[in-house]
RNA sequence: UGGGCUAUCGCCAAGCGGUAAGGCACAGGACUUUGACUCCUGCAUCACGUUGGUUCGAAUCCAACUAGCCCAG
């Protein structure tokens, strides 16, 4: 009780069990909650392997919540989410961008607003079960540092976060691998133990999101051109919407090589079609950068960068631009830069900060 | 309707008498708490435009037919 009270965010996943089962046992005052951000009412059979906010969810994480003794809410999220995740979601796409829902989720969801929920009834904390650790720096700014394990980390997804948020974070997963949690989970009883980890966006049932954005939005996909950069004709597309930067399959082009999506483009309804080569570059502009493990910088950074969740990363320099935009610019190119993801940049194992690649 | 050329998997394309390469596309799987990329597997089995013929044996040679292309008109 010392430690302070605690909401967890559970998806009714090993993580976030064994996150709540692990403060407990620190001596937390620990409630768990699961947000229902999407429609609980899809009770279709054959759905395996949840997302992380799927229904099961509930029956789950309120077994593990008995289980371990604390006390558990459902809290109803699907305003913001329906208005932060879904319209961004699909507002994004409109314009031929490619966005990651995880992010505007975490920021705004699952921690705008359960955070500011917590803090209603009275939490000190909010915790969830994610492969990373919060700290605070020498400089006394709170960032996110890399789980210890890299395979699994999640940093790159929790890049937006505010210092507000951080400040009131807990992460006690961030210190194990997914094994080691596996295995307390195990030996705690929680019959989550081996649930499988949760994959695809989580609001897409069948995970065909174009479809989705069809029905989302009641609009029909519009068919346009193929086109390569010389502006020929190459075939026929589906609409901009299935398409992303980088892509390869399901073009239904055959060149007798493999080409790739280089670029879209909403305003003529052109998807352009390129060689692999074509899709690197050593530069991007990034917008809407929030930094946390540093305030701000001057001139140039030296730092390191990840394009999208499963990047490895590389090394480049940061520049300012006007309207707090930064330009990064690689060691050596990159593939795919994708308008609409995010970029996060590293200072070592902590997040220095991050942004959305606009270009 | 004179001459010439070509017809092999959805697309491109090997093969030149001995029993159908490959690439692209596509499908399935793996990987993945975003979209992609990547990787693995599959993908012509009375079949090589059709019909006959030669041959022990033809997609491979011959003939006719059909279709398309090119040059002449």
């Amino acid at each position: 009780m010392e430690k302070g009270k605690v909401v967890v965010g559970m998806s009714g996943g090993v993580d976030s069990s064994v996150a709540a089962y692990l403060l407990k046992k620190e001596g937390y005052d620990v409630i768990g909650v699961t947000m229902q951000i999407w429609q609980d009412d899809y009770n279709e059979e054959g759905r395996k392997g949840e997302g992380c906010c799927g229904i099961t969810a509930v029956d789950d994480a309120r077994r593990v919540a008995e289980k371990i003794g604390i006390p558990y809410y459902v809290m109803n999220f699907k305003d913001v989410f329906q208005k932060e995740v879904l319209e961004y979601f699909l507002e994004e796409y409109r314009h031929g961008r490619t966005p990651n829902p995880c992010i505007a989720c975490n920021r705004y969801v699952k921690w705008e607003a359960l955070l500011k929920r917590s803090l209603e009834i009275g939490a000190d904390y909010i915790a969830t079960g994610h492969y990373a650790r919060v700290e605070q720096l020498a400089n006394g700014r709170f960032a996110v540092r890399n789980s210890v394990t890299a395979k699994k980390d999640q940093t790159y997804a929790l890049y937006n976060l505010t210092q507000e948020q951080l400040k009131r974070t807990l992460m006690p997963i961030g210190a194990y691998t997914k094994e080691e949690t596996r295995k307390i989970a195990e030996e705690a009883g929680l019959m989550v133990a081996h649930k499988p980890d949760s994959q695809d966006i989580c609001f897409i049932p069948d995970n065909d999101y174009a479809k989705f954005i069809e029905e989302q939005t009641h609009e029909k996909s519009r068919p346009g051109n193929f086109v390569d950069k010389e502006g020929n004709v190459l075939g026929i597309h589906k609409g901009i919407t299935h398409y992303t930067v980088g892509q390869r399959k399901g073009l239904n082009l055959s060149m007798g090589h493999p080409v790739f999506v280089t670029e879209i483009r909403p305003d003529t309804n052109e998807v352009v079609i390129g060689e692999n080569e074509d899709v690197f570059t050593d530069r991007l502009i990034a917008g809407n950068v929030n930094y946390m493990s540093i305030g701000d910088f001057e001139g140039e950074y030296r730092t390191f960068a990840k394009i999208r969740y499963n990047h490895g990363g590389a090394p480049c320099i940061l520049r300012k631009l006007s309207d707090g935009r930064v330009e990064c610019i690689f060691d050596e190119p990159v593939r795919a830069v994708t308008p609409g993801q995010a970029v996060v940049f590293y200072d070592g194992e902590y997040v220095m900060g991050g942004g959305t690649i606009l270009g």
